[in-house]
DNA sequence: CCGGCTCCGTGCGGCAACGCACATACACCG
DNA sequence: CGGTGTATGTGCGTTGCCGCACGGAGCCGG
């Protein structure tokens, strides 16, 4: 039988077309990725690509300050090390797993060495460059116009929508460094949501009861950001759904 | 003689190799592009790139209440329309003229065209949509930590850098709707401003007296863009260079 | 079962930006 | 050259978030 894990539990390696896959599925290699690691530092080298299954990472911002946001998130949609085939190398933000779990790691030059293929791979590639451009500005925007707790459903939401339970492993100041805001900020806006019923916590451990609740009380930025992700890759089939069409 | 509107004065248009240029250079069509002019809004089928020569353009974000952010701005320096050639055809953010000027128009079918040819128009596009996501990223950050001034002074360093004089057309409502703030924020940094010597402005008319002020004044955002866009640009040559080199 | 570390709750003062309301004054146009 | 519209200055009170400081409490390891 097949192995809990397989890169098809990331979707961008499973919208691949078999041709294209077959020639990467040698080269990925399954690694644990720890809470709290660095996938990349600003300015660092890329050596790999990484695609996450299980695992989230936060794309993040540090001020000379200290200070810091996240600018958007990756989970199994997607990829992290868009810098490989943009050309720059890397970037002027970093990477840091923000829920463990697992995730496929590929060399840099093989990423690119598909990309410059210019076939299907490019094109999925540069659609999902897109959403994530689409996830930083919505962030632009949300974090000049939006209150911490309107923030922090939001960032439930689609944190939620990349695990498969219904519960995150995250201390308040985590989720504070993410947002860019005080840790009592959270406190605060969670005290609230959890006294609404909607979440509960213990110490580490966000559960969310009422998903409903989170959706009324984010900002419009949650669904701009889902909306957006799923139009760009709307048309793209999943082998499994293609080789089910065939047969 | 040449008129006084050249396709060069467009960096990237600059930048491309003579073959490359040579095939769009037919297809460019100067066009001026007027204050307030909607280039694309959210969700709108994009016919045309713009290669901006002297005007600016603002990639705008505006939410449900009305309320706006720019999330990046587009001088000489860049193109608009990514989304020609990155796929998704239209983008969730609106552009807009931010200062009168001109540009060069060329339609999509050709542009996306020339990017599927895969030389380096494309490497160079994708390298200019990077240091674009830069901008991004760091508009998101210097959007939830910094101040108000901070953030005029980075915001008119950058149009600044666009522009061949020292003055921007530009009303205080009209860079408070760019930042995302009120405009009576604006009224009173720019007082400040105004008070240290540093601007000077009548009605509509904003000069920069002494730049270095800004500088001091300005976030550490302004220099990290400039960077970061110098770095992503750094290796490719200009038309002229070239033959000069070759000559 | 106990100590200690970390995480979470809370309270205070302060400040920057907001929303609103109006006074002023410039620039343009007839 | 006066009138009108729009841009700018200013002053409120309000609020959301910050910085700091400390108390309490869960969880883990010994």
């Amino acid at each position: 039988m097949s192995s809990p894990h397989n890169p098809s539990q990331n979707h961008l390696l499973a919208a691949l077309p078999p041709a294209e896959f077959e020639r990467l599925a040698p080269h990925l290699e399954l690694v644990p990725l720890l809470l709290g690691q660095i996938l990349y530092e600003p300015g660092g080298q890329l050596q790999h690509a990484y695609f996450p299954t299980t695992a989230i990472v936060s794309l993040h911002y540090v001020m000379e300050s200290g200070a810091s946001a996240e600018t958007a998130g990756v989970g199994n949609e997607g990829l992290v090390g868009m810098a490989l085939f943009m050309g720059g190398d890397t970037t002027p933000s970093s990477a840091v797993v923000q829920t463990a779990g697992h995730g496929y790691r590929l060399a840099g030059r093989l990423l690119k060495q598909e990309f410059n293929r210019a076939g299907l791979t490019q094109r999925l590639l540069l659609r999902y460059t897109q959403a994530l451009i689409a996830q930083m500005i919505q962030t632009a925007a949300c974090n000049r116009h939006h209150s911490v707790e309107q923030q922090l459903c939001r960032w439930l939401l689609l944190t939620l929508d990349r695990l498969p339970s219904q519960e995150l492993i995250m201390t308040q100041e985590l989720v504070a460094s993410m947002l860019g805001v005080r840790r009592e900020g959270i406190t605060q806006a969670a005290g609230n949501l959890q006294h609404a019923g909607v979440i509960r916590y213990r110490r580490g451990h966000i559960s969310v009861m009422e998903r409903s609740g989170l959706e009324t009380r984010a900002c419009e930025c949650y669904s701009a950001v889902k909306t957006e992700l799923a139009r760009l890759l709307s048309d793209v089939r999943y082998r499994q759904e293609i080789s089910a069409v065939a047969g």
